[in-house]
DNA sequence: CATTCGTGGAT
DNA sequence: TATCCAAGAAT
């Protein structure tokens, strides 16, 4: 029999952690256990790189307007921007309304259980599959966000922080990091998750309150300092980025159709913004009309 | 493997 | 004030 536990260290992980995370998970709409597949890979796309505390607002609403995948998509794809609201990275809106209608169109309404088919979802990568499945579906993955990451590279690995980019070697970390058995898995999965996002901090970890802090490599090496090269931050003011989300934010907050005069009000550099307006169209994220009007996508 | 893609709170 | 960074995916 092959024990999938992995090393010593990793099993020994497993009881503390879970034990904390009984006592301290926070209370979350798409934790509680009536929420359902469709809720879970809601939240899931939201929390694609915004915080928890941003999504709550917009995910209440969002499914109480669309409580099933049919609903979604039964809705032009331009109110699901507009009800994305000001989350960020509004092409994941257009991707969770794309992926509601092949879930229509392919499942017959239902979220897919199988981790394949959810890969195959518009906007579910490897993680967002990993998740639903492990989350709704209580099966055994290893959920790699970054969360994840962060406790393994300082856990197991001994480092402060973890590559900047995901790679396969973290792939295999989290699977061999996972208990054998499935229920205790998916249990793992969150628990080890909530761990990075409520102690085990990317920015001051609070290892005093840490369930693991003696068994941990980085703790044990004396929690030297991040020595790789540097995390280029992302600068914001005056990109593309920018000019995009004004010119989206226009056409949100309008009823009706907006005239390119208004558009070009919201933004001073003339070439920076119309390639940003061009790439919101080529996004799908804006339709344009006769007359130079534009609106969002119906 | 590196870039692009929003937004705003925390430090 | 400037920087960091938050449950990633697609290309």
């Amino acid at each position: 029999m092959l024990d999938h536990s992995g090393s010593p260290l990793a099993s020994s992980l497993h009881e503390p952690v879970l034990r904390w995370y009984d006592a301290n998970a926070r209370v979350l709409p798409w934790r509680e256990p009536g929420a359902g597949a469709w809720a879970v890979m809601v939240s899931e796309f939201m929390l694609q790189q915004t915080p928890v505390n941003r999504v709550l607002p917009a995910y209440r609403s969002w499914l109480e307007r669309w409580p099933k995948p049919v609903d979604l998509a039964a809705a032009a794809p331009g109110e699901a921007v507009r009800a994305w609201d000001r989350l960020g990275y509004p092409r994941r809106a257009l991707r969770l309304h794309a992926a509601a209608q092949a879930i229509v169109e392919r499942h017959g309404g239902e979220v897919p259980d199988d981790h394949a088919a959810l890969l195959a979802l518009p906007g579910v990568g490897t993680y967002t599959a990993a998740a639903i499945a492990s989350f709704a579906f209580g099966q055994r993955h290893a959920v790699v966000d970054t969360n994840v990451r962060r406790v393994l590279a300082r856990a197991l690995t001994g480092v402060a922080q973890p590559s900047i980019s995901p790679t396969a070697a973290d792939q295999r970390l989290a699977t061999s990091a996972l208990p054998a058995d499935e229920p205790t898995a998916a249990r793992w999965a969150v628990a080890s998750m909530e761990l990075g996002a409520l102690i085990c901090t990317a920015r001051t970890p609070r290892c005093a309150d840490c369930p693991i802090r003696s068994r941990c490599a980085w703790v044990r090496a004396g929690s030297p300092p991040y020595d790789g090269p540097p995390r280029r931050g992302q600068t914001y003011e005056g990109t593309d980025r920018q000019a995009r989300g004004r010119l989206l934010a226009v056409l949100r907050a309008a009823s009706a159709p907006v005239s390119k005069d208004m558009l070009d009000a919201s933004w001073p550099d003339a070439v920076q913004r119309e390639r940003a307006l061009d790439g919101l169209v080529a996004d799908g994220l804006v339709e344009p009309l006769a007359r130079k009007r534009y609106r969002l996508p119906e």
